[in-house]
DNA sequence: TAAGTATTTAAGCATTAATTTAAATTCTAA
DNA sequence: TTAGAATTTAAATTAATGCTTAAATACTTA
């Protein structure tokens, strides 16, 4: 890794680390979600959701779809998808 | 994943996820090192590399090795090291 | 068009993280 | 036993994050 790399993955993963930012992209790899579900789940405010979303949308790892009322957030960057895998693999005492 | 898992993989991601310590683990999967090699490639100072090491170390992802008047470290988590290299699989560019 | 729901934005505050500098440790070898 | 090198620790400063609240937008439907 040359250190561009090591700069753009260490901005991926910071805005990964966060316990709430994680948890939205964990359920985002069931389906698609609104802020309002994802409140509902997650106990904190709707505005909180909306600026961790923000963070994520910038990273690019997901994005928005408009319907109604309702804007649906889901995950775009397959390789997230991947990773949170391999983490819940390697981490997630389900021995390899 | 439960909240626990979610919890305690934030804390591991966010540890890893500055551009120092994610470039000190990159170093770390070679050879282990001392502080005074590391903060000779990351221009800093040594102050600054020994307490990003005492973060890892904290995560129980380093460990040192005292040798005369050095003391080496080394990665002594192997998931970590699992975890970098599909990161450098998803992320830098070496398609799969 | 007005009222209601969903979401975003902005400002302010509190907390945590990172860097710098200087002093303190620890170990080695003269 | 002391001088020097390597590393750590602590304190101070600065920078970045995260949360809360309130106001603003956007869209829908009565």
């Amino acid at each position: 890794m040359n250190d561009k790399q090591i700069l753009d993955l260490a901005a991926l993963l910071k805005s990964i680390s966060h316990p709430f930012r994680l948890k939205i992209l964990c359920l985002l790899q069931e389906r698609e979600m609104t802020v309002g579900e994802i409140s509902k789940i997650i106990k904190t405010s709707d505005a909180n959701i909306s600026q961790h979303l923000a963070i994520l949308r910038n990273q690019q790892i997901t994005a928005t779809r408009k319907q109604a009322n309702f804007i649906y957030n889901r995950i775009t960057d397959e390789r997230v998808t991947r990773l949170i895998e391999t983490m819940q693999r390697l981490f997630c005492n389900r021995e390899e």
